[in-house]
DNA sequence: GGAATAGTGTCTTTTAGACATTATGTA
DNA sequence: TACATAATGTCTAAAAGACACTATTCC
């Protein structure tokens, strides 16, 4: 055993391979609103295991970067967008032998709101990459890899409830300033539920530094009425006392 | 490459090894309640490295075992207490090159909640275990290993939010039936602000099936008054709307 | 009996639900 | 002008905050 020996001299004689070693990846539920349905970026598996089934886009990680990054990356790879043209947050981890018939491999998943974009981008391992609404994948009518339906259903109940506390349905949005109907129809379309338009603009409005007026105004990009305000976000970090999903 | 090889035939041949393979510890915040103050479960690292230093209790995982098994053991291996005994859940996962010195070292983080129990046990690599309020864990003045502390902040806030949707705040009560002044008590301790007694108890008693009347009376743990009635936890499995720190 | 908590009841305030009404733009 | 949504206002309901008051039990 170790006697009186520094820390230094430890680290020089220790090797980490005696314990466990498992591969980590991490995969991300990225998430978007397309024809104002909630949609999910998935990859078809172009190479074994799961060949061919669609999974969420992911990968091992880099010896020399940490999970936040990793996971930055892979938003990159897929999407070509900065964590800052979206949201990303870590979901949770999920690692047992059984998942991956390669070995034990633990996936650390992220959640991701990101605005429309044009084309996804497939990565190495994936032949296609393409949004569906989460009712088709939910719907038990696609060939889901691994674990990644459980995890998908994390990710949906996660965002369902974080756009309750913090301020990042707007990250949904394509512009940076935007109207309350559009802000509302984003929280319509994640809850799956309507919202009473003067209802929603009161508590919005009343809770400090949420939006801010940008004294701008233009129609909705979602209605055919009058033009209204245009705001962005402002420095508020948190919803309180939060939205509440209807029902 | 592969060509047309069958899923067998791939993961015969394939080796794991290629992708950067790093050790994953589990590591668990166990919360507990002493003297009335919220308390947290360290153990006193006996070896290398940043030994000498209060670290959360936690190790390597097993190969065949799932993080949540693995968790399950750690909590075991240093109170004695099975899961049923407590609350345990996944916090967050820390992983990065930096955070340990002996190579690429993943964290996966839980969080339990358990009644008091008498002595824990030190695990095969520290020399002590002991509960410490969770004031004094955070004010400077411990030592704590590796980014502990980071965790134990997450922690502190998963709990304090966590009781305020999810009836878990029992699982500090060393007795199945309780009195509301001890349920109360609780949250008192864990969000640190007095609660006015007879508001809490039409909030509690308001949701359905959170309580259930056991029919018997004692008089409370933490009282000199008159009794009180027990009561045990129902089928509910979260308060709706939830229950809210003062101010 | 006095002290302390248990338990009930009430008034007020805050916040949200429901929806009517007016304003202002587009087609 | 017709229509649709924006924006404001109002009434009601739900829920929480504050606290007075009564009931029991321990010492």
């Amino acid at each position: 055993m170790e006697k009186d020996i520094t820390e230094d001299e430890f680290i020089a004689q220790y090797d980490l391979k005696k314990y466990p070693s498992v591969a980590v990846t991490v995969d991300i539920c990225i998430f978007t609103i397309i024809d104002n349905k909630l949609s999910l970026l998935l990859v078809k598996r172009g190479g074994h295991p799961e060949k061919g089934k669609w999974a969420l886009p992911g990968g091992f990680i880099n010896i020399n970067e940490s999970l936040d990054k990793a996971a930055q990356r892979e938003l990159f790879e897929e999407t070509g967008l900065t964590v800052d043209d979206g949201y990303l947050e870590q979901l949770k981890t999920y690692g047992n032998p059984d998942r991956d018939r390669r070995g034990y491999v633990t996936s650390v998943a992220y959640v991701a709101l990101i605005p429309h974009i044009d084309a996804p981008i497939a990565g190495d391992d994936a032949t296609q990459a393409e949004f569906f609404p989460i009712d088709k994948i939910l719907s038990n009518t696609m060939d889901i890899a691994f674990d990644h339906k459980t995890i998908i259903t994390d990710g949906l109940s996660r965002v369902r409830s974080k756009i309750e506390y913090f301020p990042i349905a707007h990250k949904f949005l394509d512009n940076e300033k935007f109207t309350l109907s559009e802000l509302r129809n984003v929280y319509e379309i994640v809850w799956g539920k309507p919202l009473i338009p003067s209802n929603f603009r009161r508590k919005i409005l009343s809770v400090p530094n949420l939006l801010i007026t940008v004294g701008d105004k233009r129609t909705s990009d979602i209605s055919g009425g009058r033009t209204s305000e245009l705001f962005t976000a402002g420095q508020a970090t948190e919803i309180f006392p939060p939205l509440r999903q209807p029902e």
